[in-house]
DNA sequence: GTCCCCATGTAAAAAGTTACATGATTGT
DNA sequence: ACAATCATGTAACTTTTTACATGGGGAC
């Protein structure tokens, strides 16, 4: 199966969050917080912009003319719906960014999505967990690989306060 | 300036972290905890692998006929090593990739990068912390972008983390 | 007047993914 | 025998980056 696009689902999210966004400012966007998840350059926006209008996504407010504005359409904020329904899968940007685009602290996705990310996460620590008890058996091998050592012991650190941050919040 | 290359620099460390590997390995490796900050494909590793013989990086070692086994050459090594005292840049993986390849625990460049992260860990954390005041200056900029208030403040920790594990392990 | 930011667009190149291909070996 | 994994390679395609291009507006 073909890799599934994620940019415009991107665009689309960063406009409904703020109702409407010309091409310019969402490629400011990513200078902020999504741009630590996600980016996109100005000579992709633009493009795709100009794709997502033509398939019905998003149309251009009309009222200014200095720069091309867009909103959601029906359609458009009805695909980011579902978009925002699939489950999470391997890509671990997902979720952030998924997060990103509920405005709602009521909306019923937000459980959802903290459930899932735990659910992920949970096996992911468990798993590295068990590589650190496989790889690491003695302590000539964390000598001979302190750098991997190092890495994975901080990768479950990192997960562990995730995890504990997902738990809060529930 | 053209993007600096880094898949050569990744294939050159994981070759030289375990002496010798064929780019069937090196394929599997990405599975592990290295697949957490890079990966590539095998259609990507073979061709890359080939061009970094024929550029005197590495070399094979003939002693087998099922597998080609690359090792490091010494002028390969010269070049890892003069990668990865390249000081960090805005690159977030490049700091998790050298402290993988990094074998000895006495090796000066482990204190070097962990001091590197570190300044550049406290700046993102003064930074965000900016954001949050100038973002959510009261409660109804929380109500209207909860997602976006919790990715921000979830990364705010996320930075605190592991600023904390940076200090503790210098 | 020159530099910087706003604003949009296309073209060319590089990087990365998926698909197509082939053959050996190992396990059941 | 059949399936799975080992092992390597190329071709086609998609995605992303960098470069090229243009024009308006405000600051100094």
């Amino acid at each position: 199966m073909p890799k599934k696009r994620i940019l415009p689902y991107v665009l689309l999210g960063l406009i409904n969050n703020k109702e409407r966004l010309s091409g310019y400012q969402i490629s400011q966007e990513f200078k902020n917080e999504v741009g630590d998840f996600w980016h996109a350059s100005h000579s992709q926006i633009y493009p795709e912009l100009a794709r997502m209008k033509a398939d019905g996504w998003v149309s251009d407010d009309e009222s200014d003319n200095k720069s091309t504005y867009y909103i959601v359409t029906d359609q458009g904020s009805e695909i980011l719906r579902n978009w925002m329904r699939e489950p999470l899968d391997d890509n671990e940007e997902l979720f952030s960014l998924k997060l990103y685009f509920i405005k709602d602290k009521s909306d019923p996705l937000l459980k959802d999505l903290i459930t899932q990310e735990l659910v992920l996460r949970k096996l992911k620590y468990q798993y590295l967990q068990e590589r650190l008890k496989t790889v690491f058996t003695d302590d000539k091998k964390i000598k001979n690989n302190f750098g991997h050592y190092l890495i994975l012991t901080r990768a479950i650190e990192r997960e562990r306060n995730h995890i504990q941050w997902l738990e809060d919040k529930l």
